[in-house]
DNA sequence: GAAACTTTTCTACGACACGTAGAAGAACGT
DNA sequence: ACGTTCTTCTACGTGTCGTAGAAAAGTTTC
């Protein structure tokens, strides 16, 4: 999977944050910390859309969504990760090792389920 | 944590794979089908240590070696992504979903454990 | 509907990471 | 000491990313 850059990172955690799709004049908004140019939030959700991370609509200001939810993207990252590996047995048991009680029980529970 | 490009990675592996530390030409002699340089190998070693992935001894073939197993890397990048997000139990749940029974059964296993 | 304003697209540049390796210096074997 | 091998230093090309100006396209307002 790609992987997103400090400034494509904050866009995303704007659009993950947001209830629905958002204009590019908001996002910038979201960033006044960071002074960032109109054009520059742009160029960074062409890269973004690029990426496939990120779709707009036909409407006329522009209205940016993010493809996938903030917690599908982290699943996503963590079972590519883990993919990867030759020995799933042994990642996901010093996976296991490495998270708190509270995760664990988390983890518990969804397993029941399914 | 710092990512890996392709060459880095590739080193990673034949590091991961041995069984103790290996010098920089053994290194160049599992990378035949890249047909890269060994002064390649090590500049792609010493970016890899200052990454902290990567140690060597005093020996005068230098002998280097991975820091963490593989697994290790792999469980602790997964942990990582985790400890990003926000709301970890739906990461979680969608991280369930996604696994196939096999790594479902090897998780509640583990969890059985601990 | 023409002027003023906003949004989108195109193009580009600097910084940094990474793949790549030559040249020069250091260490080693015999 | 001499040739061979290893290590360090330095550097370049390419790609990605942050950054944004200029120009084109669209929208609003009077």
């Amino acid at each position: 999977m790609a992987s997103l850059g400090e400034l494509e990172r904050a866009v995303m955690d704007q659009l993950w944050s947001a209830d629905g799709p958002v204009a590019a004049t908001e996002l910038r908004a979201g960033l006044a910390d960071r002074g960032v140019a109109l054009t520059t939030v742009h160029t960074v959700l062409t890269r973004l859309e690029q990426k496939g991370f990120v779709t707009h609509d036909e409407a006329r200001p522009r209205r940016f969504t993010a493809r996938a939810s903030r917690e599908d993207h982290a699943a996503e990252l963590m079972h590519e990760v883990l993919g990867q590996a030759a020995d799933r047995q042994a990642v996901l048991a010093r996976f296991v090792g490495s998270v708190n009680e509270d995760e664990a029980r988390m983890l518990r529970e969804l397993l029941a389920r399914g």
